[in-house]
RNA sequence: GCCCCCAUCGACUAGCGGUCCAGGUCACGGCCCUUUCAAGGCCGUAGCGCGGGUUCGAAUCCCGCUGGGGGCACCA
């Protein structure tokens, strides 16, 4: 049997990072098989709130690279039949009207349970479900019974969904063999907490898709990052290419206790991937998140300063403070300052030919030992005269890549700002 | 209140009765390297929630407790 299982996120403002993370398992799951994947929007009504915020959805799992075969469904468009469905279910007895409502028989005695693909057998005495309503009377029909109406509609054989749907899982088992369809293989993945324990929300810090990626972080890094949540191929590995994922993943090896989102450890392997990336790669994916952002830096320059912060940051968003100081004019911190070191140091780059980061290395190191001074003594002033900071990338290459004529002019500047000078 | 789920370092986890005085990664601390910051290398701190069983032997199995989480809608 082939496997096909189904995305279902329901059209609530942005992807949520939590709900992204058992779609992944949804889409590595399935792709791993060679089964589909399929992309159903679990709404209930129509506005136009819903679908930018479908448009939404599908442009943030575009973005991490998941995919879905088919067009994108609608629980809506399958009214009509629900509707249909449940006056079957009434005419055979399995469901009655209550005040223009349709609700079904639930089982008053024994158990329902089914073998949970992630947390094993799991049972719910029937004397707790209550007979649920399947269409309102209103006409529409509810969550209860489209979800796993459609499930079945879709062929779906593996539902695998958040934690906190396991108390809905034997209402949805009763309603599928009223229907007479057999119920799929259901897995449920435990939730994402936030670092405090609570659910993972805005409070935490970036929630949606869009976020991490307007902070500059890769889809690729933010997909191995979120896979690892609840789910590890063994002790070891925690690097993983997309396609590894795939051949690795499995249900069995998902972990039934909920996770807590990590924002360093993602932060560290969003530098991993970035330092990883080629050269040229690194550049031309700085190029578009900067144009992405709104920046209008030159892209020569912008290329041209991708290698200095290759190795320095671990999210592209934080290029504009780092290496700003290559687009912009700078304010340093006078009290940051030492004239005399100014001087020397703007008289001895002057001299320095041809400017390459190679010979004003040379220059500088000269100065030193001239000076009698180590080489952070002299060159912090430098630096924060020149950068803004007293973090930046490489002080050789950054002088190099601004040129000597604004290099100078900084330092000379700075120069008149400096605490008088001995 | 009732029902369901969960429980290994601060975090993600490996471990599916002995090979574990518990391994890996992030974070943290120290050292090295070093023009700042990173990166990199080396070393280190730190954990099986508690109490009973079962067993020759338990982080691993069972029961209870405690602690978390989720659910009990004509929401999804």
């Amino acid at each position: 049997m082939t496997v096909r299982v189904r995305m279902a996120p329901s059209p609530t403002g942005f992807l949520h990072v939590g709900g992204v993370r058992t779609f992944l398992f949804n889409w590595l799951f399935a792709r791993g098989r060679a089964g589909e994947c399929l992309l159903r929007i679990e709404n209930t009504d129509t506005s136009r709130e819903v679908a930018e915020s479908v448009e939404q959805i599908e442009r943030s799992l575009r973005w991490l690279g998941i995919d879905w075969d088919g067009p994108t469904r609608f629980q809506l468009d399958r009214m009509e039949r629900a509707q249909a469905e449940a006056r079957r279910l009434v005419a055979e007895g399995a469901a009655y009207e209550d005040e223009g409502a349709i609700r079904i028989r639930m089982p008053d005695e024994g158990v329902t349970a089914w073998e949970d693909a992630v947390k094993g057998r799991i049972e719910f005495p029937n004397a707790q479900l209550e007979d649920l309503v399947l269409v309102r009377s209103d006409g529409r029909p509810t969550y209860n019974f489209a979800s796993p109406l459609e499930d079945w509609l879709d062929g779906i054989t593996h539902v695998i969904r958040g934690d906190d749907h396991v108390s809905n899982t034997p209402k949805q088992i009763v309603v599928l063999r009223a229907l007479g369809a057999e119920p799929p293989v259901y897995a449920h993945v435990p939730n994402v907490l936030g670092p405090d324990g609570r659910k993972l929300s805005k409070r935490h810090g970036a929630v949606s898709v869009d976020e991490f990626r307007a902070a500059g972080y890769l889809p690729e890094a933010l997909m191995n990052f979120l896979a690892l949540l609840g789910w590890a191929p063994d002790g070891e590995t925690t690097i993983m290419s997309r396609d590894e994922l795939i051949a690795r993943f499995s249900l069995e090896r998902v972990g039934s206790s909920p996770a807590t989102f990590d924002y360093q450890k993602l932060d560290w392997m969003n530098g991993v991937y970035l330092r990883a990336l080629s050269p040229e790669e690194y550049a031309d994916r700085l190029v578009a998140y900067l144009r992405e952002q709104g920046y209008d830096w030159p892209e020569e320059r912008i290329r041209a300063a991708a290698p200095l912060v290759q190795e320095k940051i671990e999210r592209l968003g934080q290029f504009p403070g780092f290496a700003g100081f290559l687009f912009h004019d700078v304010e340093p911190d006078p009290a940051l300052l030492d004239g005399r070191m100014l001087v020397e140091a703007e008289r001895a780059l002057a001299a320095v030919e041809p400017w390459t980061a190679a010979a004003i290395e040379g220059a500088l190191k000269r100065l030193c030992e001239e000076l009698g001074e180590k080489p952070r003594t002299v060159y912090q002033p430098i630096r924060v005269a020149v950068t803004g900071s007293r973090v930046s990338p490489g002080l050789y290459e950054s002088l190099e890549l601004l040129g000597r004529e604004e290099s100078l002019r900084r330092l000379r500047v700075a120069r008149e700002r400096a605490p008088a000078a001995a």
